[in-house]
RNA sequence: GUGACUGUAGCUCAGUUGGUUAGAGCAUCAGAUUGUGGUUCUGAGGGUCGUGGGUUCGAGCCCCAUCAGUCACCCCA
């Protein structure tokens, strides 16, 4: 038998990373809940034709497919192979692989949203949480599977939606402790504006992706390859006019400086007046929305109001989420203007960000609230009671189940991290506090009666 | 897909210009000690040195191939 091993880059969850995951899910279900968006969950296979071609050239490459069964089958030998050799020339044949697992949250929505349309309740309000594959070489950061955490509003061109999602974001990194985030936000028909300004409305996306570049590369290298894509040194000024807003302090004095450049085109207008709208929403809720014209946003399916979640400078990991909103989400299946606007939780990042600035709870660090010492069959018959008794009151506890030196269940205890043992040692019945170290005794006749468990929990929840 | 680097015990790593029987710490298990908290001591198990070739009297070390991993580019979360 070989050694074990993963396939690249996929991961194992230890319980404590579970624990510490499963705690920033449930507050940002929780705050999804509270604006009122609902749970949906897809398959981990799509069919490989919903998928191809939705995420450009590279992203098909990047698409997990999986193999056909049956290949084999006398009937079908003559297919598979001349299923094969399309395959070989770089073209799909269904006879090969007709499914896919999905590369992101958003096209398996769109399908969802353009197969039920008929019967969905607009504005329709989901969050989804599940892991993505990508067959991406794996390195620092990325992996081959991953959670995505994805909250989208579809049927509704209003701002409000684009309110209460920065306020989503807002209220969820506060729940986290996350203090110092910052949410940039941006319009794309701001960005098109600017594209008209110099005269090259059609290259729009080339140019957003350049933009996009410029925490990475500096400015330099963005005027740089601007030059080097064609664009003329009148040109390439003004963006460096307009990139340069970005640096101003106030919001207000950046849309001012906008307006001055681009306020002659009806676009940038427009996106100036999302913008103007949602400060204006969010005034005096104390979140930390900063208009950053320098935010491009690589996908290109965005049309208006753009955000991305920046972690707190302090900690050097930069963007921890991010959205927007698209013109068209289901036209690809064959259902027209349905308009949305989505945000993305990074689940990895944020566990990073709360790890290095250690703001986890320290109640994750424990798994079992009480461990009962195993001593031997009489103790066993009156410990379980008990157990069976703290469980219904929703505390976790456990029964040593072998009657192991004393030392080895105190090291299980220990390494388990478990807050509590009861002991009952010769009689000495005993219950201790491991993170605090107190104990607490009770004579025999103290735990044979009814309020015995009470007791025991009166203890555990003034310890909490 | 392109490039660079790394593969020695369950984990982290030593291993001299190529030279007897490949080591340490941690972890595991056993025993002893300690009478109340992660102690200490002793011992044991565990390795085809990623795999396959080659050079050599002799390879963990040199050469070639191959596989795996890590990192960077492209792209992205």
């Amino acid at each position: 038998m070989a050694k074990p091993t993963l396939p690249q880059g996929t991961r194992d969850f230890s319980p404590d990373t579970v624990r510490k995951r499963n705690f920033i899910l449930s507050t940002v279900k929780n705050v999804f809940g509270l604006y009122g968006f609902q749970p949906l969950e897809t398959p981990a296979m799509e069919n490989l034709e919903t998928l191809m071609g939705k995420y450009g050239e590279e992203g098909d490459k990047l698409i997990f497919r999986v193999l056909n069964n049956g290949l084999n089958d006398p009937k079908n030998i003559e297919k598979s192979r001349a299923a094969f050799e399309n395959t070989l020339q770089g073209k799909n044949d269904a006879n090969l692989t007709s499914r896919a697992l999905r590369y992101d949250l958003t096209i398996p929505f769109a399908r969802y949203v353009a197969m039920n349309h008929g019967q969905l309740v607009y504005p329709f309000k989901r969050y989804q949480v599940q892991p993505v594959w990508r067959a991406d070489r794996p390195q620092k950061g990325r992996y081959r599977e991953f959670y995505q955490c994805d909250a989208d509003v579809v049927g509704s061109t209003s701002l409000m939606n684009e309110v209460d999602l920065a306020m989503i974001y807002h209220d969820a990194f506060t729940a986290l402790k996350i203090d110092g985030y910052e949410l940039r936000v941006n319009s794309r028909k701001i960005l098109a504006g600017l594209s008209e300004h110099i005269n090259a409305k059609e290259r729009l996306e080339e140019m957003t992706i350049v933009i996009d570049k410029l925490d990475k590369i500096g400015h330099d290298k963005v005027f740089e390859e601007l030059s080097r894509k064609g664009f003329t040194e009148w040109q390439v000024k003004q963006i460096g006019t307009y990139l340069n807003i970005g640096v101003k302090n106030q919001n207000e004095e950046k849309l001012s400086l906008v307006k001055e450049l681009l306020g002659d085109t009806g676009t940038a207008k427009k996106g100036i007046a999302e913008l103007e709208f949602i400060l204006d929403k969010v005034k005096g809720k104390n979140i930390n929305l900063v208009v950053d014209f320098t935010l491009a946003r690589g996908l290109n399916y965005y049309t208006g109001i753009i955000f991305e979640a920046k972690a707190p400078a302090s900690v050097q990991i930069g963007s921890i989420g991010g959205g927007g909103r698209y013109d068209d989400l289901t036209g690809l299946f064959g259902v027209p203007n349905i308009p949305g606007v989505g945000i993305s939780f990074g689940v990895d990042r944020i566990y990073d960000v709360m790890e290095e600035m250690a703001i986890f709870p320290t109640s994750l660090d424990i798994s079992t609230t009480v461990l009962f010492f195993n001593e031997g069959e009489e103790q066993l018959k009156f410990v379980f009671e008990i157990a069976g008794s703290l469980r219904k009151k929703n505390i976790s506890c456990e029964i040593y189940p072998d009657q192991d030196k004393e030392e080895k269940q105190f090291k299980y205890a220990v390494r388990k991290r478990i807050q509590f043992i009861f002991s009952s040692d010769l009689g000495n019945y005993k219950l201790k506090n491991l993170v605090t170290s107190e104990s607490f005794n009770f004579t025999a006749s103290e735990v044979h009666t009814e309020t015995f468990t009470g007791k025991i929990e009166s203890i555990i929840s003034s310890h909490k």
